[in-house]
DNA sequence: CCGTTATTTAACTAATACGTTAAATATGCA
DNA sequence: TGCATATTTAACGTATTAGTTAAATAACGG
């Protein structure tokens, strides 16, 4: 993975043990530990896995006496979401549709 | 990254060099030299990020005579654009309007 | 068939990613 | 202070990624 926000963005959610994190956490706010209990997996990796989500910028965290809770960040998902906006023209449906009247169109000015 | 599909989506996305060549071919199709011209990296690395890109369904790929030329593939961005829409309400502006005004709603009913 | 052009595959290297267990650190509380 | 709980860091193994150069493959055109 490069080195660029976008590519840390993309690359923090090609993960899906933290997709499923942020799926929690969009929920409200959760301790690590609350965090790792849905897995089978070790309290470093999810650690570890939290520090690539806060590296991305996906969440922040706070410490509260001994437990860090974490929370979702709203920058980066608005960020994917915009990067996906110039690419929509290839997929919305209605768009679709409408090429495929213009395309009628010219259907029409042929034989 | 894992190998589920969204997680290769994710994956593919997650590199700069992946991402300028679906920009580049949003404008329309392209060969494999002609996506190789505007970067710095061998012939056979853009060869392989395309086979990324192709297996994440982002493209697909048409041989005539000896060129390769691929295209876009619409799929995969819808499916992007739809899993970012669950996290819409964390970062929707006009969603985060309706949330201060009902803020003030509950202020008002405070001395 | 041969030479040229386009692209991929092979073989290799270096860096990164993701997991582990063991040890360190931080904080609350008796 | 000292123990318990929560979390991170260290040290390590292994798999994957992204790049390289050299060789192989595919298809055109004389």
């Amino acid at each position: 993975m490069a080195t660029d926000r976008l590519s840390r963005i993309f690359g923090a959610l090609a993960d899906p043990t933290r997709r499923a994190i942020l799926a929690r956490l969009s929920e409200g706010e959760a301790t690590v530990n609350e965090l790792a209990k849905p897995f089978s997996i070790s309290l470093p990796a999810v650690s570890r896995h939290l520090k690539v989500l806060e590296a991305a910028g996906l969440i922040s965290r706070s410490r509260s006496a001994q437990w860090r809770t974490s929370r979702l960040e709203a920058a980066p998902l608005r960020e994917v979401t915009f990067y996906m906006e110039k690419y929509r023209r290839f997929w919305d449906e209605s768009l679709n549709r409408l090429e495929q009247h213009l395309e009628l169109l010219q259907d029409e000015d042929k034989p």
